[in-house]
DNA sequence: TTGTACGCGTTATCAA
DNA sequence: TTGATAACGCGTACAA
């Protein structure tokens, strides 16, 4: 067993309160004398409080949590990133978890945070979870929450989001000004927001433009690169589109792969626009045309946000929109009949 | 502020022995008609115990701790899910940790470990940050350790590995039943054992077939992507070589964009073999002839391994070798002259 | 079957 | 400047 504050005092021959003080470095009220004496035994015997019983009176953890729905998606690991770095500036610690896609999993993390007592949450979880029983752990929750990437009307949080609409627009609008007209574009799951966000965009960007829609080259996947594979290819052998809106780079990377089987070629015979801007996109050639989401900045500014109220220091609820930006690179080329 | 329980017990009008009794599914000693009315009050009042309060008492946390060394690696999160499905399953949670290959990182998630009484640690940390400070950490942590990956003969515990210098023969010895004698080599970082043991695999590999080495066709990089291909591109500017072993895929993905741009052609100019077998493989074209590891297998084996000591069901240390095998794709042809 | 009371390791309050 | 002690929320030995 490690040793306790308990024993400290007794070595020191000093009461645990004159322990506890020292090792909170509670300025007045001690000798210096005193002070180093024990500083001097605390560290020779590598004595650390135990946080446990700390928090049960100080009633803060000094953690936040930050759920994610899916960890194999680089964009999560990216976001993970920016939230720790802040979090760490702060002498905050992340407790990461990975509700993979499950409902079950997700409300398990929650009820677990809450239990912990944890500070805070950043909370980034698919609308298919949000279904009654998950808003109810969230609700039950009392701590601040912060929602990332995707918002959730019926929660009254504070969040940071990108705007999809506008995003979609953006990249259909592209593909519209290289004389593109048959384009198809592969969803996410329908009952995901920003899905049904982007895809309002693509289907803003052809009305602008007075292109008919054509609801069968919408086709939806999970937002994986197998399912992302499977619909491109399923759409590309029943329709002649000549450029693909895909709503994340995981599918873009399946478009690829379908295309490559199809022989068709890209940008020549198709072009392809991404969502995300991953990393390894490095290993496509030609390299994809993408919207470009500041992955790391977004888990940055949550991260501020939560802790701001976490320290009192905020309360009114905000929503922050970060920008996005088209990349072009070599997977979209004007169309030629 | 949450509910106690105390506040269950006044409402259900027992005392808090008797709740907790319930909560705890003590069996004996209590009559079915309190049970049922006291699980009543506790759901309709959706109580839930205080974690912590709890593991004051009992001394355990159901709770261990996973330390990974880059979260963005597809290695780790694959990884990852191996640990946490083992340990949902035996009703623990998984605190995930990004050391993030830096030192005070790691070392300030090791003590949070101990502060926060996790039941037991999970340990997969580069070898550069094995050094004293963080032995130290490691040794006073007082709690099973399991390490995964990388194995550290200074560090008495129990762990999961693979044989590298094995794996490593075997790819280059199929470069070299492929005909190809002038096989260059990506390394990672010198200190890290599984990049020294897989370079070993290659020397003997070249040893064995009676090949000269060549120092010159051995470069280091920190097994990322874009060291991977600034290696590559140096050794390929420099050397005729007409095969890479890249120590991981990272590395490999590195030298296929180096490929591309010096207009060398994989496998007719080049042949790469990878190791670890990663998904974003189905990017490339052609696809990656490389050493598959069981990643997922290797995170499953260590949590149990974990959780059984925990249990205090084992106590030996145990080192367990798990099985690779070479998956040969097409980035790999017979050389010709 | 149920309740009382103590202890877990710490911080905070008040008195010395 | 220092110390004794209550309190945090819970589990459990022991008593009723």
């Amino acid at each position: 067993m490690s040793l306790t504050i308990k024993d400290i005092a007794k070595i020191a021959d000093v009461s645990i309160a004159t322990v506890s003080r020292v090792i909170n470095n509670k300025a007045e009220g001690i000798s210096e004398e005193t002070r180093q004496r024990v500083l001097q035994i605390v560290k020779e015997h590598n004595y650390t409080p135990n946080r446990i019983a700390r928090s049960m009176i100080t009633k803060n953890t000094r953690t936040i949590g930050l759920i994610i729905p899916d960890i194999r998606n680089p964009f999560f690991t990216e976001l993970v990133r920016g939230v720790e770095d802040v979090a760490n500036r702060f002498q905050y610690t992340v407790f990461l978890c990975n509700g993979d896609k499950e409902v079950h999993k997700t409300i398990e993390y929650l009820n677990l945070m809450k239990e912990n007592s944890a500070d805070g949450v950043l909370l980034t979880v698919s609308d298919q979870i949000m279904g009654k029983p998950f808003q109810q752990a969230v609700e039950q929750l009392d701590m601040p929450v912060v929602l990332i990437d995707r918002g959730h009307q019926s929660l009254k949080f504070s969040g940071v989001y990108i705007d999809n609409v506008k995003a979609g627009y953006k990249a259909v609008n592209y593909l519209i000004s290289l004389s593109h007209t048959e384009i198809g574009c592969i969803a996410g799951p329908k009952e995901i927001k920003n899905s049904h966000d982007r895809l309002q965009g693509y289907l803003e960007a052809l009305k602008t433009a007075g292109i008919p829609v054509n609801p069968e080259y919408i086709v939806h996947s999970n937002f994986e690169m197998e399912e992302g594979y499977q619909a491109a290819k399923q759409l590309l052998t029943r329709h002649q589109v000549t450029a693909i809106f895909a709503l994340n780079d995981l599918i873009a990377f399946g478009v690829y792969q379908a295309a490559e089987e199809l022989g068709l070629r890209i940008p020549d015979d198709l072009s392809v626009v991404g969502f995300d801007d991953l990393e390894y996109n490095r290993l496509l050639s030609p390299k994809l045309t993408t919207i470009r989401q500041p992955i790391y900045e977004i888990g940055e500014t949550a991260a501020e946000i939560l802790l701001k109220q976490i320290q009192g220091r905020r309360r009114a609820r905000v929503e922050t929109y970060m920008e996005i930006e088209l990349v072009v690179r070599g997977s979209t080329a004007r169309f030629q009949k």
